[in-house]
DNA sequence: CTTTTGCACTCCCCGCCACGGGGTGCTAAA
DNA sequence: TTTAGCACCCCGTGGCGGGGAGTGCAAAAG
């Protein structure tokens, strides 16, 4: 990839004229040229010199002109540059940061305050809200219990990081009485309560190993249940993202061609791409913006992701962002995702 | 409403010409004329005789032509006389079918297999589908149990119906340990299990009255918790619709005008209305169809939705079908919503 | 050397018009 | 009752022309 462009390359002239184009193109949509150009940024200068500036920043691949004679439009480098160097970020105004906080509350438990999450960030910045459920590798067992449906139908109930849980049915080879199972979760719960789920699911196969003479009969049958549940939930490790306000995307008018946009929802629905592209931002510390194509993901060749991670104790656990055109207000979406991903984390944290 | 038109009430040739022209026009999506129908249709006529008959079949409200000269496009009224009177239903191949079941096996818990159902209609007619989850009312209990998460942090089970689980966590008032809770799950258990939940929750509030001085305290803390687990699932009947394809409407030619397609979407994540639309067809035996802006909605106006009730024990669960443009193949469609009506009954009927 | 002015040029967009195609309704003839 | 003929309609397309917004370049001005 061709390096970036660094705001000390280019005169404070041409980097506020660089500043005012992106500004008003986010604004309009519509190519800027010169004359616009000369007219609203304070500077006195004619259109011919900003046509010679213009012509400048085209060279350096921060504008293009989408026919020869339109106005320019920014790049991905552009917005690149913009976004790292010349973003003047907003501040909310303390009513929205109470809605926020009042969305994020801690009520219920985690799945629907991620969902919450989501869909606050698709309302209030107008496009598609993402949220990335904290990944199973930080995940803590806390409880393992078994209740019989019937003789050979077990449910099984996980109950991971305090707020979380899991069901899933299970049909076992034998009979369990209730005892039997009681005494099973019991063993499973000594030894596994408090470790995290990939090191519990690592275990179990040793464990069976292991124990496999120096235990009584029902001990083995809890690995054995143990590592069927577990079976279970590896293979079902697929709504881990959240989408919502998708809907907000079809009326942004540049993106009226259709095909796009199916493209993009039908990405929303595989998760796959979305879900690399978030992974990519876990580490990140705070902010995390891809533009266009950037993404290295065509479904998004015209769209931007702004993420943040959401950390509890220095640990992170996911990451959300919202997805909506290049062209869109960084400098509110900025702000109200990091806000998000913070109070997410609190929420996360405020176990009672 | 105006009385639908009964095949009776027109000659056999009109009928006949109707018949082609609507099939034409699911094929084509363009307005049809006299010409290309005396081409088509086999009976040796002049177009003039064509636009004679089209001309009474306009009177009746059967067909109308977007622009005084451009052919003709079958009105709601006309789908409708076509589905009831002249519409012969495929069947379906063996390969079909058995795609169905092998989609339909039931292998894990309701809610996957709901979720399967749906993504298959979507699937095999690329339209979008819809899927009713069984109605509350018709769940029966199986089962409660608590779990302690930590003193005064209940997480609440209830098994419904054999297969389904349901997790809440409540906040209890006072401390509870695990044995009173097992005491307490045995109570309820005895007194609910196997009742409608809807009976159960009715129960609930007499049955706080009734003993509230003749059992003892453990008791009736028993029933507080119930009515808080209860009350907790009063509030959030909110996932009984799934849906899926979507997108496929997105290349639904001529629904490329995005905003209506956007307010359909719209209602899709709202559900109310498609729930209380699907709601209508519950007690119809087998298919129903609602054409255009017969739904009553008008975010359906250039939909069609083909939905059927599925049963166990003869005992109607939930509806499912399929959404598409009025102008859709419904000889196909018909036969697959019906299909997969049934065999989703049979997979729910499959308790092991 | 930088900025501005002036100029020729380019391209898109819009309205206009003409026209061909696929329709229609009506009337009169078969 | 069906058909042929005719006048008419209206949409979509394509060509044309002018206006607008913008460009690049060269030469003049600061």
């Amino acid at each position: 990839m061709v390096s970036n462009i660094d705001s000390s390359q280019l005169s404070e002239r041409s980097l506020h004229l660089f500043k005012s184009l992106v500004e008003h193109f986010i604004e309009d949509g519509t190519p800027v040229g010169s004359r616009t150009l000369a007219r609203d940024s304070k500077l006195n200068l004619s259109p011919a010199t900003i046509r010679n500036v213009m012509a400048d920043l085209e060279e350096l691949g921060l504008l293009n002109s989408p026919h020869i004679s339109a106005g320019r439009v920014p790049t991905a480098r552009g917005y690149r540059l913009f976004v790292d160097s010349l973003l003047s970020v907003d501040h909310l105004d303390s009513a929205e940061v109470d809605q926020i906080a009042r969305e994020l509350a801690p009520k219920d438990d985690v799945p629907a305050l991620m969902q919450r999450a989501s869909s606050m960030l698709s309302d209030i910045t107008r496009l598609a809200g993402v949220v990335m459920l904290p990944r199973p590798e930080q995940s803590r067992l806390r409880q393992i219990e078994f209740v019989a449906l019937s003789a050979r139908r077990i449910l099984v109930i996980l109950v991971v990081n305090e707020r979380e849980v899991q069901n899933r049915i299970i049909n076992t080879a034998r009979d369990f009485s209730p005892a039997e199972l009681q005494q099973v979760s019991n063993y499973l719960n000594e030894i596994f309560a408090g470790k995290e789920l990939n090191y519990v699911r690592a275990t179990i196969l040793d464990e069976l190993e292991k124990m496999k003479e120096q235990v009584n009969q029902s001990m083995q049958a809890a690995i054995e249940m143990a590592q069927t549940a577990f079976d279970a939930e590896a293979t079902e490790p697929d709504d881990d993202l959240l989408f919502s306000g998708q809907t907000n995307l079809m009326d942004v008018a540049e993106l009226a061609d259709i095909d796009q946009l199916k493209k993009l929802f039908e990405s929303f629905n595989q998760k796959r791409d979305i879900l690399h592209l978030l992974e990519q931002a876990i580490n990140a510390d705070g902010i995390q913006i891809f533009i266009g194509e950037e993404s290295g993901y065509d479904v998004l060749d015209n769209y931007s992701v702004v993420t943040a991670p959401y950390e509890v104790g220095g640990q992170m656990l996911g990451v959300l962002g919202v997805i909506g055109p290049t062209r869109m207000h960084y400098e509110r979406v900025i702000p109200i995702v990091d806000i998000t991903a913070r109070m997410l984390g609190c929420a996360l944290n405020t176990r009672n």
